[in-house]
DNA sequence: CATTCATATGGGAAATTTTCCTATATATTT
DNA sequence: AAATATATAGGAAAATTTCCCATATGAATG
């Protein structure tokens, strides 16, 4: 919490302009926050320590190393750190991730405009918050699949959009900096959770669940 | 155009507040505007000949008619109208049948704040707007996908669709009776003609191109 | 506090798959 | 008749994948 008796400090990340546009609209006609932007999970990362937002607001779909990962570097440098996640498809696919990588917060592009300043607020008062629609929709997407998906580790989880993407096997331990092997032996794991025979249907399983785009 | 000698009218439609409120914050700062917000093309039609608008900014994806719909049904209405297409999606698909249906202009949500003030401006002048990144990936593109299936024979189709439905060699080899070797080389080659460097990116290029379902 | 459990990391060896080159047969086109 | 595209498949080398194992770490539990 910021202690220094000043306006609620926040921080939006987010790589596409306009949507930072409109959260600062929709905030700055909420309460009087200071809102700073930035384009990447990086440079988030490299501020917060400094700026000491009350609140990140962070997209998920970014270049880079984007919003999950970037949610996990913030918790990390600051555990107490309110990070509401704005996923810009309508998918409730990555709650569960969000959640695991700290975050207290999940709206989607379709919430409406009171529920995202809503969800701000509620997030800097110290409690969490889930978008309505995002409950609707849990129930629409095929539950096993979701259920599957859900039994993978954080590390499992962000191999198997790499590798659903079409990343190979060396590419990515060439990207997290891993052996082959290691990436080699997640991807077997990953498969066997979700009961795939071969990567085709793994990269398939994403994209019907809007993991990733075909 | 608006010959009252008012404020420059703008018509916002679209299915996301966040992107209304973004907009309209852009362009609140950029000129004196005067700006209605709608939901779908169908109120955005309702509206248009009441309303009219100096220019109209539609999003392509929206529930109900949808924004090329919407944008043929006013220039049916008004066939001087100025339309700006937003399309939610980073590729220019879109591009020439937004043009063909009567948009005056082309934006995508990853341009930059001054790109959009500017193609409103412009477009108000009488002038056409194209995104300046759409212009770079309508070159870069070398060849469409639909070229590229084009080439494959019969064969080599028919095996690039098992093949993208998940079916390993091994399957098709004995589905048609063939040795596991040719259908190997068949896969070889389909990858060769595709541009593909691994199997899901010929997966996912067949869903893009509607030959399977994800 | 010791222990259990899940996770992340990777080595080794065997099995499998993929690639590349080659070759033959057939059908089509010029 | 000759050239071209296609379908078929073998052999050998290269690469990938699987399976089993081992270690380290952090969290949870009795």
């Amino acid at each position: 919490m910021n202690t220094s008796g000043d306006k609620t400090k926040l921080l939006l990340v987010d790589d596409h302009a306009i949507v930072r546009a409109g959260f600062r609209y929709l905030l700055e006609s909420d309460a009087d926050y200071e809102i700073r932007e930035v384009n990447t999970a990086e440079e988030a990362c490299k501020i917060y320590s400094e700026y000491k937002p009350d609140a990140v607001i962070m997209d998920l779909l970014m270049p880079g190393m984007g919003g999950l990962q970037g949610v996990r570097h913030i918790h990390a440098k600051d555990n107490n750190a309110k990070v509401l996640v704005l996923s810009m498809r309508d998918d409730p696919i990555y709650v569960s991730q969000a959640t695991k990588a700290g975050a207290q917060g999940y709206v989607t592009k379709r919430s409406a405009p009171e529920e995202l300043t809503k969800a701000v607020a509620v997030l800097i008062k110290g409690n969490k918050y889930l978008s309505a629609d995002i409950a609707k929709l849990k129930n629409k997407s095929s539950k096993t699949d979701q259920e599957k998906i859900d039994t993978l580790s954080e590390r499992e989880f962000e191999i198997f959009c790499l590798l659903a993407e079409g990343y190979t096997v060396v590419n990515i331990s060439e990207d997290l900096h891993l052996s082959p092997k290691t990436v080699s032996n997640h991807r077997t794991r990953i498969m066997h959770k979700l009961q795939a025979t071969n990567i085709v249907e793994l990269s398939r399983m994403a994209i019907r669940n809007g993991l990733i785009e075909a």
